[in-house]
DNA sequence: CCTCCGGTTTGAAAGGTTTCAACGAGGTTT
DNA sequence: AAACCTCGTTGAAACCTTTCAAACCGGAGG
């Protein structure tokens, strides 16, 4: 099997030219049948692939669209991701996940990449929505939707939850339990997320007519389980007459986190803290103590961007959208009223 | 800006040949400092992109790997994934993470549209690794490494860890500790490592003289947090004399589903239930009864693969290894011998 | 016998980049 | 003053495919 036969090859060894072999594999009802078999033939004898760059280059369009997501390591990620897989595979568009691993110059690196390569689309969700690279690339020509974020103008289509409504949610859930001292953990302030659910957080707890500072902030350095841990050392380090009797997380990797070191320190969840995660993740539900949180719809979040992207890519008049969802409290164990 | 200017209207603008341009992007070093400015001011005012399959086409070279993985919400497959990006941007390389979910088709359209682009490499951990599929593409040209699995043959590289040695340290650890009937939980048959593991599982069994027998086998129909309540449940109705004591699970997926189903149900873990999981993800630790766990080197099985595909790609006299890492039992709480 | 027609096949051009041999202009050596 | 370098730059060829107008062919209709 010769190592790089091109259409040439697979021409001569079929006795046809180079126009029907291309036929062959772009147009095969316009190729009587025994020549297309005996093209076919020849393909498989010498191991023939099709060389994409030239494809592209001469016919201009690729079937993959790209998503640049933050952690590939967060469950919820991967799972918006999937929702991007479920609807570029409607369309029999292929999918490549890059993981920018929250850092920068990662996220610039494969942007890049993919613009040159010419991908009909990216989606990202960015780690920084308002930094200029990204109004750049789609100014250049490639589609770019954000998801899980907003951009600062309607410079592109974006897909995101209503995190304000979340954090009021998940507050007045605790308010409504009876909690007074509620601890929101979260950090850095840099993530837009854990500005807007501490947003409304603060709102919650305002609106019920308590002072904005009855919420003790207690800032983490990532959204991680080990900053969970941590966060968790702090909270139990409280002398017990000041400590929060509530803790409302940023996401669900920081509330496993700290139910984890709670309960090793000999704290019981929900009675001597009850804890409320965010984003829904399916390790949530099985915690041993199942976790109360907000829930944002992953799947629809991702298939709705890719839909858009793919809409942007395709459509002449198409027209940015910035898509809103709603999230949702689901109530389990971690903030079951003590009875 | 123009939409799509190429390295002609690039020359046009700074008023330089083709080739110039061309230098400045691939050796700046031989081009004058005053004219590469020149030319760089050019780019940036027509948003020059460069395309990357023109380039491909002449080049030949691409700078992406890719990895084709099993399943992208299993955090055993993202950390793996870590592994291979830290060995690729060690060498500034890209990585396309494709998720195949379990699905041959969709594995194998991955395949032939990354063939096509002429990546450097694939590192996939495949759905069959006796497919023949796989050792097609590497015949064909492209350097294959399958990961977490081993190919029949000696075809292409491949790392992977001991799963029967895994096996067999989960169950003595449960023989130790005291326990005499054991459940195995996991499935299906037809994956690899569930056989390796049940092997391994066996093996403890006859090793301390005990009957094959004394190894409950419960056969999940996949290797989820869902499938694991479902063997919680049926686990959990059988009698009280002829329940097992303790549950070796096929994945840490299933043994946190196992773990939550039970305690849900009101057994104590490990008193009613000793449970030992597989993969060690960090959700274990994390657990609220921090499970024990068989670690595998997921970050190691990573780098690893991708150096050997680097290697591969590049070492004109590469020689195929198959690595086997060693696997090592975390004991943790959920096994913890009650005093 | 000629024309026309439909279905097939052909051959050449085009697409944007990289590469490389060759060129020109200064400067240095003999 | 001639021969020789060096450094920057040039222009054309090459990479492999797709596209499309044109050629081909055998048969139907006039």
């Amino acid at each position: 099997m010769a190592r790089n036969a091109g259409v040439k090859d697979v021409a001569a060894a079929a006795g046809v030219s180079l126009g029907t072999v291309s036929n062959v594999l772009n147009r095969p009802d316009r190729v009587s049948a025994a020549t297309r078999e005996r093209v076919e033939q020849a393909m498989r004898e010498l191991g023939f692939v099709r060389n994409e760059s030239a494809r592209q280059l001469r016919a201009g369009r690729s079937r993959t669209l790209a998503y640049v997501m933050l952690d590939a390591t967060n469950p919820f990620f991967t799972d918006v991701a999937r929702g991007i897989e479920e609807a570029a595979e409607a369309q029999d568009m292929s999918v490549f996940l890059c993981n920018s691993d929250s850092r920068a110059e990662r996220e610039s690196t494969y942007l890049e990449r993919l613009e040159q390569q010419r991908v009909q689309g990216i989606l990202v969700t960015p780690v920084d929505p308002a930094h200029p690279s990204l109004g750049e690339v789609a100014e250049r020509g490639t589609p770019v939707v954000v998801v899980d974020r907003v951009g600062p103008g309607a410079e592109h289509c974006s897909v995101a939850v209503d995190d304000v409504l979340g954090g009021r949610l998940a507050v007045e859930h605790l308010l409504d339990t009876g909690h007074e001292r509620i601890a929101f953990v979260g950090g850095p302030d840099s993530i837009g997320q854990v500005r807007d659910r501490l947003a409304g957080a603060r709102a919650a707890t305002e609106a019920a007519g308590r002072s904005p500072d009855d919420l003790v902030v207690v800032t983490t350095e990532a959204l991680t389980v080990a900053e969970g841990r941590r966060a968790g050392e702090r909270i139990m380090g409280l002398a017990r007459a000041s400590r929060p009797t509530a803790a409302f997380c940023a996401n669900d990797l920081l509330a496993l986190g700290l139910l984890q070191q709670c309960v090793s320190l000999g704290a019981r969840v929900p009675r001597d803290l009850a804890i409320v995660g965010y984003d829904d993740i399916d390790f949530a539900a099985a915690a041993a103590v199942p976790l109360t949180s907000v829930r944002q719809p992953r799947r629809d979040l991702g298939r709705t961007a890719a839909e858009l992207l793919i809409d942007e890519a395709g459509n002449p008049d198409h027209r940015h959208q910035q898509v809103l969802f709603t999230p949702e409290l689901v109530a389990r164990a971690s903030t079951r009223r003590p009875s």
